[in-house]
RNA sequence: CGCGGGGUGGAGCAGCCUGGUAGCUCGUCAGGCUCAUAACCUGAAGGUCGUAGGUUCAAAUCCUACCCCCGCAACCA
């Protein structure tokens, strides 16, 4: 039964190219995807950039190009890089769209709609003067963190001089306004709120932030919050963004938060961004609506865990009206480090994905960034690293091996597999998991050769494979969910030494033994495919083509999108090729990678 | 005492929540195989799990203190 899946990465600010961060987050948000669309569930992967702001205003103006042409050009950058390497989304949320906007205003208009009754004002947005240090140059205000050793602004800010600034804020403390707490009768008191809200996630196991040693890290910040949110610029010092409702008055623009993490709604199919509703107003009948997708799994980068995700956003969704079991859930990944150091373009350490793509190949980078870091934590990006574990895992292990299996059976059996008698090999090793716990394919000599062969496929290696792979996934660690992959690989590449088919080949006599090693590396390769097809899409295909495998049930539609549901999971089990299948030529699916340049 | 993460054989990591033979990948050394992308298989060497205490029959794993490294620290993704 097919359950809806959505999933969401952060969006990207479109005042630069895309570095290898943003690369590694939409990679692992579509791996993710993937995986669900193997399991078999509706998913919606919604990706996109975050085009307003002052940055992008002042970088336009110094190119001397229109705001929405500079975003467009930079938006392109993005899209492309996500193509080369295969990022498939079902949803494209840029915040120039003007879907969005319309969501952005409905969804102010009814926080100021909200009114409380004894002021007849808003119960979440209100409006406040406040005094500032502001630099004329770099037109904006300046903090603490500004000042200088001395203390003082330093001549970089050019004229700094204090000014009063009116905008609009929302509510993050208690305050009389607040709607009732029905758990307290009190008004809510959103960082009381927000503390129990974690804590109840993480007592129902269904932690609101993964991995949950961030839980932690959460709440102290959520103790420590005092303030409310400042939400608007005046659109005199910032044109480049989303106009409030006239009903705000005139002259003010959205500051990054109503806008950016608003992105996660606006864009979900289903959704009325005129009404700013929860829930669809019309949409074709047998389409999944908000109410089905919602709510999110958000892949996002540690840095904007705290505040904006983390503390802002659920409380903005709480104030919009969605309940406790619709708030979505945090996975949050970690940074990819250069030599320990974070990357930055001061230090000129900035990896360009791009580049690495073309240099190596979109599957080759793929595979480095989801085998080599393990979700939530840091790692140090190492282009030798890069190299060495695609020669000896994409090259090596598994690619060598599906050569010399096509290779085999070539020369042997004119690449046709046999027709085996599975009953008889089944039928005859009754309750064998009585006495294979021990099982180990190394252990296995000529003579038992046959029903080492027998253990493989009656114990169901590939199936159990596949569970603790399914298991590692629904954890979101995809490092150990491809390690089950790669394991199986070894397996069988012990399983070709110990049984020797160069051997059976020669003898006569032991033709059906060959014929069913043969067999058991091609389908246990078309499994190993399956299972690293939401990583390595290409390469998938690249073996099921070189199997020469193909679904039928699907009919020759399926096959014309790759993003197409050619293969399931459940495809991932034993008798998957037809006895008598006539399997490809060999073609190294992932040539060795040399020795790189001198340097 | 601002918050959080980390310190495990040459390198990079997992294990720590739910104590009980220290595991993986790469590298090194020796041997084997020849179907294969100079690939594959087998074996070996190499670690007092940051330091010092504590709890326990038993600690990398729990507790305490300390040392070192790294990120974040409020509207700057």
């Amino acid at each position: 039964m097919a359950e809806p899946f959505f999933i969401t990465t952060a969006i990207d600010y479109t005042n630069g190219a895309p570095h290898i961060g943003h690369a590694y987050e939409k990679v692992l948000a579509d791996v993710l995807a993937r995986y669900h669309r193997l399991k078999g569930d509706d998913v919606f992967f919604l990706t996109g950039v975050d085009q307003h702001g002052q940055k992008v205003q002042q970088s336009a103006e110094k190119m001397g190009v229109a705001p929405q042409q500079f975003v467009d050009d930079v938006t392109a950058k993005f899209r492309a890089l996500w193509d080369k390497l295969n990022v498939r989304y079902d949803g494209w949320a840029a915040t120039t769209d003007t879907l969005h906007k319309e969501c952005v205003r409905a969804n102010l208009q009814k926080l100021w709609d909200d009114k409380d009754p004894a002021t007849g004002e808003s119960r979440w947005i209100y409006k406040k003067t406040q005094r500032g240090f502001y630099s004329v140059r770099q037109e904006q205000f300046l903090t603490d963190k500004e000042r200088g050793a001395d203390g003082q602004f330093g001549p970089e800010w050019g004229v700094v001089e204090e000014r009063d600034e009116e905008n609009f804020y929302f509510r993050l403390t208690a305050h009389p306004s607040l709607p009732l707490d029905p758990a307290t009768g009190q008004p809510l008191d959103p960082r009381q709120w927000l503390l129990s809200f974690i804590k109840k996630r993480s007592d129902d196991g269904r932690p609101f932030v993964i991995p949950d040693f961030r839980v932690s890290e959460l709440e102290n910040a959520v103790e420590k919050l005092e303030g409310d949110l400042c939400i608007s610029r005046p659109a005199a010092r910032l044109q480049w963004g989303i106009p409030f409702p006239e009903s705000f008055g005139a002259g003010f623009v959205t500051y990054v938060w109503f806008d950016a993490l608003v992105n996660y709604i606006s864009f979900v199919p289903g959704h009325d961004p005129s009404y700013g509703e929860r829930t669809a107003v019309e949409r074709p009948p047998g389409t999944l609506g908000f109410a089905d997708w919602w709510p999110a799994l958000h892949v996002i980068g540690k840095d904007i865990m705290i505040p904006a995700h983390g503390v802002y956003w659920p409380i903005m969704l709480k104030a919009l009206g969605f309940a406790d079991a619709e708030m979505p859930t945090l996975l949050v990944h970690g940074w990819w480090n250069i030599s320990g150091a974070k990357m930055s373009k001061s230090l000129g350490n900035v990896i360009d994905p791009d580049a690495l793509a073309d240099k190596y190949g979109p599957e080759a980078l793929r595979y480095y960034l989801m085998s080599d870091i393990a979700t939530g934590k840091d790692a140090d990006f190492d282009e030798e690293r890069l190299v060495i574990r695609y020669n000896s895992d994409l090259a090596n292990s598994l690619g060598n091996l599906l050569n010399r299996t096509l290779s085999m059976a070539a020369k042997y059996r004119e690449g046709r597999t046999a027709s085996i008698d599975h009953s008889t090999l089944f039928g005859s090793l009754e309750g064998p998991h009585l006495f294979l716990e021990k099982f180990d394919i190394r252990n296995v000599d000529d003579e038992t050769m046959q029903s080492a062969i027998r253990l493989w496929m009656v114990r169901d290696v590939p199936r159990k494979w596949s569970e603790l792979y399914g298991e590692s996934f629904e954890r979101f660690e995809v490092s150990s969910a491809l390690e089950r992959a790669f394991d199986l690989a070894a397996q069988l590449n012990q399983l070709i030494q110990t049984t020797s088919p160069w051997k059976l080949a020669k003898d006569p006599t032991r033709a059906t033994d060959l014929d069913a090693v043969l067999y058991t590396l091609a389908e246990s390769l078309r499994i190993i495919a399956i299972l690293i097809s939401p990583v390595l899409p290409q390469a998938a295909h690249g073996i099921f083509d070189q199997l020469r495998w193909k679904i039928v049930e699907g009919g020759p539609e399926a096959w014309k999108d790759v993003n197409n549901r050619r293969f399931l999971l459940a495809d991932a089990v034993w008798c998957g090729l037809p006895d008598g299948h006539l399997l490809g030529k060999p073609v190294p699916l992932f040539p060795r990678i040399e020795a790189a340049a001198e340097k």
